[in-house]
RNA sequence: GGGUCAUUAGCUCAACGGUAGAGCAGCUGCCUCUUAAGCAGUUGGUUGAUGGUUCGAAUCCAUCAUGACCCA
């Protein structure tokens, strides 16, 4: 499989194209509109199915049905043909004897691919394959491209992330991931319409990019003449709608991060945030534990599914634990004990820990984590009581020093989500920003600028407030037993494909050749 | 960012220093028959790109492009 850049010069070079133009040259020629308008059809191939479920094999009907769909095989020189639509296949069953002569020789000029719409009659062959007597046809669309041949199938990972369209075809296992995708979402909506939460769009562009440590996109308006930054979190907005007087929200939306890609990691996501006033983390993961178990059972019908061959039990209630206890019982280390910034590190070296750039003993705690036991998280999880150097927008902890009331949600090794009771105190939070801001002055692009608007609506005023945050990717790919995030993204960030280097730049599209 | 691997016909893959091949698809006939599925014949390639080594490169070397996996 070669994939490369070319010209539309290239992609019109293809043998077997000019043979379709042929065929469509010939459609005309006999009259016929290879682009029509409509079609109405009486059933769809399940309906079909599923009315004529009973009917014995070599038996016919009188039955008249109209059916469309996409050519995907045939056989016996187009006696019979696979025709699917969205709900799965029938054949069509094409014999002289009941098919005019015009109508019988055009069939030569069908390619896979294509569409057509039939009129036929119900019988069921004596193989027992439920068919259409195709006793009229037209064709709906005529189909330019070849499509992979159906019995090696479309594998080619990278083609199939290029030309999704293509994939979907090909491949219905895609189609069935975005179903339940789409499915997720609705059925997370509907959980949260129905608890009276929300559901409130927060802007993508921003002047500054808040809410996470995370290096954003940049982009420019023309009329302003500035630069704006596409969202890195929906935080900061949604705690301004709970200080204006809403009580429960959320936004479902893309969240931009300029960072790498990954079968973990695309550059743009969804991410569920919700925040609701007067809770706590305690309650904001029991009610996180309701939600996805809701989510879980709707698309999965099961409690407990298989990823990649590891069984992950989402019955409640979920195991909770504290970082300092699992690192404890991963490594026998007591992150309590550790003083100081320098006695952090030394232990983390001990452990051969990779330190990357850790600047504070809690960032240090955090790297032994994510270094020693994220992993071993199998299970969902909530990892309680968080450094708080690592978040900035947490309430502190009500009994422990130095830490903060923060819990991240991991299954099968990943994070999944993050919540906390979030920081109310205008002078703590302005105090936390600032230092963040110092970090940001100091070349580290992750940290979080100084929302100076955002300061000063919690100098209004924020009730105690519980919010999450919930990558809805990551999550669907559980649901779907996907191994790469791209499987679960219609069409996921790819690369762009080189010039080809006879190419004419304005005509490059890109293709598998 | 580092390592390993991959890239040959529309698709899936061979050929591993000596004339680029197969299956399927396509095309042309014949055949009113089927579940990868009729029979026969037949077309199709700048081997991802650019250089190099060699009498000779898909093959060896270098660089680049894109992707996959692993590591950081």
């Amino acid at each position: 499989m070669r994939i490369k850049a070319l010209t539309v010069a290239e992609i019109e070079g293809s043998r077997l194209r000019a043979e379709r133009l042929r065929k469509l040259k010939q459609l005309r020629e006999e009259g016929v509109n290879p682009y029509p308008y409509k079609f109405e059809r009486t059933h769809c191939a399940a309906e079909l199915h599923e009315l004529y479920k009973d009917l014995p094999a070599d038996t016919e009907t009188d039955s008249v049905v109209k059916v469309c769909g996409r050519i995907m095989n045939e056989r016996n020189t187009w006696m019979f043909v696979d025709l699917y639509d969205e709900s799965g296949k029938i054949q069509l069953f094409c014999h002289k004897a009941s098919l005019e002569e015009t109508l019988l020789k055009r069939l030569k000029l069908l390619d896979k691919g294509d569409f057509i719409g039939v009129t036929g009659t119900i019988r069921r062959t004596k193989q027992g394959e439920l068919s259409v007597k195709v006793t009229g046809w037209e064709i709906l669309c005529k189909s330019l491209q070849p499509l992979p041949d159906s019995w090696d199938g479309f594998k080619d990972v990278e083609a199939r992330y290029r030309h999704r369209y293509v994939d979907l075809i090909m491949n219905p296992s895609v189609r069935q991931t975005l179903r339940k995708r789409s499915l997720a979402l609705r059925c997370l909506r509907e959980f949260l319409d129905g608890r009276g939460y929300l559901e409130i769009e927060t802007p993508v562009l921003q002047t500054e990019a808040g809410g996470a440590d995370a290096r954003p996109f940049v982009t420019h308006h023309n009329a302003l003449d500035i630069d704006l930054y596409l969202r890195i979190a929906t935080e900061l907005h949604l705690k301004r709608l709970i200080i204006g007087g809403f009580e429960k929200v959320y936004d479902i939306g893309r969240i931009f991060r300029n960072e790498g890609i990954s079968t973990r990691h695309n550059p743009e996501f969804t991410m569920l945030e919700m925040y609701q006033a007067y809770g706590d983390y305690n309650d904001l993961m029991d009610l996180t534990e309701e939600m996805l178990l809701t989510v879980v059972t709707t698309v999965c019908g099961s409690a407990k599914i298989s990823y990649q061959g590891t069984e992950l039990d989402f019955t409640r209630p979920w195991r909770r634990v504290t970082m300092a206890d699992a690192i404890k019982e991963v490594t026998g280390l007591d992150v309590d004990t550790l003083g100081d910034f320098s006695a952090a590190k030394e232990a983390a070296l001990t452990l051969g820990v990779d330190l990357k750039d850790a600047d504070s003993r809690g960032a240090v705690i955090n790297a032994i984590f994510e270094d020693k036991v994220e992993a071993t998280l199998i299970q969902p999880t909530f990892l309680i009581d968080y450094p708080v150097e690592i978040s900035p927008l947490t309430k502190m902890h009500r009994t422990k020093p130095g830490q903060v009331e923060r819990f991240e949600l991991f299954m099968y090794g990943r994070e999944h989500g993050n919540g906390y009771s979030e920081l109310s105190d205008p002078e703590d939070q302005r105090a936390r920003l600032e230092l963040q801001a110092a970090k940001r002055a100091a070349g580290n692009e992750e940290a979080q600028p100084l929302d100076l608007d955002f300061i000063l609506a919690m100098e209004y005023g924020m009730p105690p407030t519980m919010g999450v945050g919930i990558g809805i990717d990551r999550l669907v790919m559980l649901l779907t037993d996907s191994p790469s995030i791209r499987d679960v993204i219609a069409f996921p960030t790819m690369k762009p494909l080189g010039k080809s280097d006879k190419g004419q730049d304005d005509d490059e599209v890109s293709r598998s050749h």
